[in-house]
DNA sequence: AGACTTTTAAATGTCAGACAAATAAAATGT
DNA sequence: ACATTTTATTTGTCTGACATTTAAAAGTCT
């Protein structure tokens, strides 16, 4: 592992690269133990603050992880989901919000990506997917509901849909575009008041996952899918009134 | 902002995580310039070596960007494509190479996201995307090919296909599963000698998106994924074999 | 001998102060 | 008015030090 002290980049950002490559081309393995601070300033030729920036960056993308005390130190971190998970919701929540992204965008890729593990989720799904998704319908259908309790419970059911396909990696992409979406997604649940809709749909796709009929389960997927951008639309609309209000 | 020095957490953790609410929640905006290192210490009363490792986690992830000089600083950076893209690659090989995804489990996320993208991409695509199908079949076709051009040419195509659907966060989460994939699925068309069938998938999939025939186009999709999978499973095999050879 | 306690060495976490290098604004000179 | 120099500010890096944590090693007692 060797740097160019002459390159325009940081230090910090030139060592972290290098040790990334070497745990990425497998020449450093899971739990394998870094040199410490001191040697890796040794053999960088830097000064230990140098190496530790390098190596926060490193922890910052959970390639590592650290431990104090005699034999602690630098590990090579095993990537677990939930670190897939964070950081596809951190960048999706970003994309959105720093408007990288338009909702129409997000909203095309999540039903996208839902539609696409539908077919393998009625195929696969266990009697648990099944019954979170039935005890989510149930839920959403008391009168009593709070807006908030009923964005929740959307998620989770959706979740379930998606979960019962058994691909985690189709699994975490969802999470971010779902979790992203959210802010946007309860405002237009406030506003709408739609849940007779949404129920109704859930319902169809519930029931088709349990007959295992992927054509059904698609079809009011695409329904879903039509129905929240119509009510989207009609949010950006009265919103865009609003406005035109306060400035006539 | 506030930290509690009395956490267990690493104190540049805390102030990393504190920065990183403020930029998701929107409390600091895309371009808005940070407080200085000395002034961020003052604030969070910690020494600026520990401000420095927060600000190195942020931009390891991308969420900052530092400029010396006068009037330079840490600024909210504005994600891009690139960075989500990168980020997803790195966490998609991670995954793969350290076993917490199997290839099968890579490999049905990848065919299922293509084939979530192939109907947008019949409806959307521009002749350029098609261009650039036909260029690469072409390419594939050309018997003195050697292997690795082949695979990147593959692997060009498919991201030709994907792009056309004009949804740039399908684009970089396929991108992930298809890069980290790549060491397997040379491998794989390196042993098989397996032109000729993809080519002639390729060609009915370029066909059927010049068309807009989404079903066509999916159809030759699923047939590339059977494929995929029957290849993988003789390599394997095959593998299975030579170590048997060595062993017994 | 075995179980418990204390010591110790090694490592990360944090701090203080300093200097180098870059950079853009401000001052200066032509 | 333009070009050049100066200057202040800020990040990048280094040195050296101390605090804290931790597990192994040494010591002690039963």
């Amino acid at each position: 592992m060797k740097i160019d002290p002459n390159s325009s980049a940081d230090l910090s950002a030139q060592i972290a690269q290098a040790i990334k490559d070497a745990i990425v081309e497998g020449r450093l393995i899971v739990d394998e133990r870094l040199p410490s601070e001191a040697e890796l300033a040794d053999q960088f030729q830097v000064s230990r603050p140098t190496v530790r920036e390098a190596l926060k960056r490193l922890a910052a993308q959970s390639l590592i992880r650290t431990q104090r005390g005699a034999f602690g130190g630098a590990f090579v971190n095993r990537i677990s989901f939930e670190d897939a998970y964070s950081q596809q919701i951190t960048t999706s929540t970003l994309l959105l919000s720093m408007n990288a992204v338009s909702f129409d965008t997000a909203c095309e890729a999540r039903f996208a990506l839902e539609r696409a593990c539908a077919p393998l989720s009625a195929q696969r799904r266990s009697p648990d997917h099944l019954a979170t998704m039935r005890a989510e319908i149930v839920r959403q259908s008391q009168p009593g509901l709070s807006d908030e309790s009923f964005c929740a419970s959307d998620v989770t059911f959706h979740r379930a849909l998606v979960d019962g396909a058994g691909n985690p990696v189709l699994s975490y992409q969802l999470a971010g575009a779902v979790e992203a979406m959210q802010p946007l997604m309860n405002m237009i649940t406030f506003t709408a008041r739609s849940r007779e809709v949404i129920v109704g749909l859930h319902t169809r796709i519930a029931d088709a996952i349990e007959a295992r009929d992927a054509a059904v389960a698609d079809a009011a997927l695409v329904e879903l899918t039509t129905y929240t951008m119509t009510l989207k639309d009609s949010v950006m609309a009265a919103r865009a009134a609003a406005r035109g209000t306060l400035s006539g």
